[in-house]
DNA sequence: TGTTTGGTTCTGAAGTAAACGAACTAAATT
DNA sequence: AATTTAGTTCGTTTACTTCAGAACCAAACA
């Protein structure tokens, strides 16, 4: 049997361990990330205001700040009980979808970039007697779009999977 | 028929528009990211050291030091010419499929960061008595981790029919 | 051999961002 | 009414980034 402080001793270390991959791959303050990976290893019973600035040794308006910012942007919500005044801060129930939604804008957006450098490809092409260079830019430009469409749709239906798994799962 | 000075134009209106995406979505500096995006409107040809020290009106140690940071993480290469000592700067031929191993290598990373976030949920549901939150957040990794599995697979396949069809077309 | 070309390397200055401390507030408690 | 609780807001500090300027270097040229 594993005691109580074992565990929050494994959990600190996970969060610092962990917490690098978020900064990078979310784009979070260090802070940030290790509020997400604590909270990810609270799971749904969530974690207080208090408890955070304890156990991440951050001060309390690193915490408050940090807190908005990952409301804000969907990541985390909270709860109360009745009879406390604390707020229970947790992931959002469903963060896997709006990760995947994230996921799907940014590509959406690399594809409208795509379009446009396709289109001065194309204009280049026409301008001046068109020369072999041109010629395979606009190729390549037509590729990758094809490719980022591939990507959007594999991330819609993926999503799509996800999100009857869920609901069978309710 | 559009003049070469409007197509100068229009590609560093480009420059400035298109810069800003690459930097938040591949986390590079707004002068590096300005250099892949006029690398990618100039194509095949590629540029000049020289030729991006006054297009994109930076200083040449700026254009050196990042033109380095491109070639270290492999998004640009250059060649060379007989007779001409100067570097031709080019977006790397197959950036397609490297960005792709990029996006898999970042997923396989988060694979193993939940398994570790699966392994420790165990942990915290074998050592008191079970309560059902507990129960509920390894039930939750293990979909997560199936998800991050799905994805895996699914880029894997992008990037091997992306293989075939630019072989196709060599 | 000295000079030009095509860069690189090394400071340094300006700007940016993360986290903090202190003062503040609104609701609940005594 | 005064105090405690649970947080927020604001201004500042500290660390880091980005870019530029100047000095430097290696290869080619004259």
């Amino acid at each position: 049997m594993i005691t109580e402080e074992e565990l929050i001793k494994e959990k600190l270390a996970l969060v610092e361990e962990l917490g690098v991959h978020f900064e990078c791959s979310d784009n979070l303050t260090p802070l940030a990330s290790r509020i997400v990976v604590y909270l990810i290893l609270t799971g749904i019973k969530g974690a207080t205001f208090e408890e955070l600035v304890e156990k991440l040794e951050a001060s309390k308006s690193s915490i408050s700040t940090n807190l908005q910012l990952l409301q804000s942007n969907g990541r985390i919500t909270y709860y109360t009980k009745s009879g406390d005044r604390k707020r229970y801060f947790k992931i959002t129930p469903d963060h896997i979808i709006s990760r995947l939604d994230e996921k799907i804008d940014l590509w959406k957006k690399e594809m409208k970039n795509h379009q446009k450098i396709l289109a001065y490809n194309q204009k280049v092409l026409q301008s001046k007697h068109a020369n072999e260079g041109n010629h395979l830019n606009v190729q390549f430009s037509e590729q990758y779009i094809e490719f980022i469409n591939k990507m959007i749709i594999n991330l819609t239906q993926l999503k799509q999977n996800i999100l009857t798994i869920t609901n069978q799962n309710q």
